[in-house]
RNA sequence: CGCGGAGUGGAGCAGUUGGUAGCUCGUCGGGCUCAUAACCCGAAGGUCAGAGGUUCAAAUCCUCUCUCCGCAACCA
């Protein structure tokens, strides 16, 4: 076995039931930039990437789309994988949850844990989201049993169940984040995941029978393995854990680390952690969780209409020049804004400006003063050289320490201090001038300095543009040289005098924002036609009841005398509510779309003979009824009709 | 008092062993001509959310208040 150091690194697993968008797009382009430098400097690195393909979201939408659900996800897995190639994603692995070595895997870890007794059955009963694949006990649903998170409708589901118990690891797991301050970056979802376990850990439901695209439990079959649990072992069945080989295993595992958007950071900072501590598997070093793509308002997603379709980007703007606008947009563990006018700035100014004109006005200088020959620098310099050189010394060790630390932006930002050290250089040194005054040798000298500038930034850069350095050594007349192209030939290599370089085309032509603006309305328009004739997926019609069935409900009108909210909550109102010449009061989860105020004096429909809870304190006696969509929720008004009448 | 993060010139952000407030973009003025109307220099612009306190000295430490965001809670 090898002794090099080795790094292995992770995405998530993409879900392939909608289309990837810039976000997945950042988090593998950053995970492939890493591995890319890592590789680089020396190290054997292993990128791993995939998609996580069961559950029954799945199967349902095969089964929406007429087709079985493995030819669906394999119809979407091509899309993923021709993403990937064309954002120049080089992993290593692609694991599919799919893949029978996957599946095996999961099999044998779920069996481990089971083993030596960290699952067991039980019964379960509760109240089932389908698109969120989960469970909701029955206080958490809105209104008319639905989702707390996508507001759709859930499904009772009484079944026996296989439960992890996770709650029995929660003290270890606050001593190994005690011992590990570094594991959860950045610091805050740390101090959040903390507090999450810290009021205790219930044990997780890692089974289901309600459907049968999974993996099914090795044991007993009428069971299939919580998509989570099984999407999260792909880390470790990628590298043949506990099979006949387990050559990539021994040699990868643990990972350096998981990186993810923060939305799934407690499944990777606490599940995985927990069933990596039953099955008595070392833990990755690291979880980064990176922020969110903000687009103006909020996050992207779909029902806003606002996703951005990283293959239209990237054949507009070519993928380097996207791959760097994602690495440097993103400040560490925070969210940032996208914006196209934010990406052609970045393009126009970082690389059109500064990087790519610096090539431009050096190899001109070249062409123009010494016939396209770089030449070795005389005995004398400028008095501008020292200053250049010395940061030019210090930057590759400055990249090093950000990039090790998974900081690319601030890694980008060194290398164009560098970068635009140089074109000050050019200003002051003035090579025009010392042409004219005959100054031959410091010319040289200059013009030399310049290049390797644009040498070590090159291969700094490479990483996280990677068909860029070709180009660039085509032009310096370095293609063939590829000893010169090596992070290790920043410290021992220098430029070759003697070389005939060869201007070429700009590398990144400016782009002309004017053009974004007038495509900008149109696409604006298209959006706002587009949102407003999306039709919303209609729910199936439920089950027949009988006119028995409806009469158990009694439906009044009400007249609301008093509304306010509750305090510390976000989406209860508290009704005072005149009944005939009853008066009662009933809570409403319906804060989010109305004001309190405007509800006074409204004339509604209660379900009047509903059983009274207590919510936060205050006994609720009855329902408002209200047509709940997916953008948004409206009371039922009755506005004429006297309170106290029954509606049927 | 649920937990945590954040509030810094027009915009986006740096800035914790406390010591003259910084960067990028934008704006205005100037310079250069090698270059992709690019590049370089200079200027304007901030009571560092607000109030109080500790200190010779606070964006930086303490207390309180306000606002925004995330997590949790809440959703008959």
């Amino acid at each position: 076995m090898s002794d090099k150091k080795t790094f292995y690194i992770t995405t998530p697993i993409y879900y392939p039931s909608d289309k990837l968008h810039i976000g997945h797009a950042y988090t593998t382009v950053a995970a492939d930039t890493m591995a890319r430098y890592k590789k680089m400097r020396g190290y054997d690195t292993y990128f791993l990437t995939g998609t996580d393909e069961h559950g029954q979201k799945i199967q349902r939408r095969a089964a929406e789309a007429g087709l079985s659900p493995q030819a669906f996800v394999d119809n979407i897995v091509c899309g993923i994988k021709k993403l990937w190639d064309l954002l120049e994603i080089n992993y290593d692995d692609f694991i599919r949850t799919t893949d029978e070595r996957h599946k095996k895997v999961a099999q044998k870890l779920f069996q481990k844990i089971y083993d030596q007794g960290d699952i067991y059955k039980a019964e379960y009963s509760g109240w089932y989201c389908t698109p969120c694949e989960s469970f909701f006990t029955e206080r958490q649903l809105g209104e008319n049993n639905t989702c707390p998170d996508c507001g759709r409708p859930v499904e009772m589901t009484k079944e026996e169940s296989y439960f992890f118990k996770m709650g029995k690891y929660a003290q270890r797991w606050l001593a190994f984040i005690e011992e590990n301050p570094d594991f959860i970056q950045p610091l805050s979802r740390r101090n959040e995941m903390i507090n999450f376990v810290k009021q205790g850990l219930d044990d997780l439901c890692v089974s289901r029978t309600t459907f049968d695209w999974g993996i099914k439990v090795p044991f007993d079959e009428k069971h299939i393995i919580y998509v989570w649990f099984d999407a999260l072992t792909n880390y470790i069945s990628a590298l043949g854990y506990s099979t006949e080989d387990e050559s990539l295993y021994k040699k990868y595992w643990p990972a350096e680390v998981h990186l993810m958007a923060k939305d799934i950071i407690r499944f990777h900072a606490i599940i995985w952690p927990i069933m990596l501590m039953a099955a008595d598997i070392p833990l990755p070093k690291k979880v980064l969780a990176h922020g969110w793509l903000m687009l103006g308002e909020g996050k992207m997603s779909k029902s806003k209409g606002n996703v951005v379709d990283p293959v239209i980007l990237a054949e507009k703007y070519g993928v380097d020049a996207i791959r760097y606008f994602l690495m440097k947009e993103m400040p560490y563990g925070l969210d940032a804004n996208y914006s196209e006018e934010a990406l052609i700035n970045r393009i126009n100014i970082d690389l059109a400006n500064d990087y790519g004109n610096l090539i431009s006005r050096t190899t001109a200088m070249i062409n123009k003063f010494q016939s396209d020959m770089v030449l070795p620098p005389g005995p004398q310099g400028t008095i501008f050289d020292e200053e250049l050189l010395a940061l030019m010394a210090e930057t590759p060790s400055n990249v090093e320490k950000y990039l090790d630390n998974l900081e690319f932006a601030n890694a980008l930002g060194e290398i164009w201090r560098l970068v635009n050290k140089a074109n000050k250089y050019i200003d002051d040194a003035a090579p025009w001038a010392l042409n004219k005054a005959g100054e031959k040798e410091k010319l040289a000298g200059v013009l030399f300095n310049l290049c390797e500038v644009i040498r070590q930034a090159t291969i700094m850069v490479s990483p996280f543009m990677p068909s860029l350095p070709q180009k660039v050594w085509l032009q310096m007349g370095l293609a063939e040289d590829t000893k010169l192209h090596t992070w290790d030939s920043l410290r021992n290599n220098s430029f070759a005098p003697n070389t005939l370089i060869k201007r070429g085309e700009p590398l990144f032509p400016r782009l002309d924002i004017s053009v974004l603006e007038e495509g900008a309305e149109a696409k604006a328009e298209e959006a706002d036609t587009l949102k407003s004739t999306e039709n919303e997926p209609i729910e199936p019609v439920g089950p027949e009841i009988t006119l028995d069935d409806f009469a158990k409900l009694d439906l009044r009108v009400v007249k609301v005398l008093d509304c306010e909210k509750v305090p510390k909550t976000d989406k209860l109102l508290k009704f005072k509510l005149l009944l005939g010449d009853e008066e009662r009061t009933v809570l409403s989860g319906i804060a989010q779309y109305y004001k309190a105020e405007d509800l006074i004096g409204k004339h509604l429909v209660l379900i009047a003979n509903l059983k009274p809870v207590t919510i936060r304190g205050i006994e609720s006696r009855g329902m408002l009824l209200s047509a709940v969509g997916k953008n948004g929720l409206e009371v039922v008004e009755v506005p004429s009709m006297a309170p106290g009448v029954k509606v049927k």
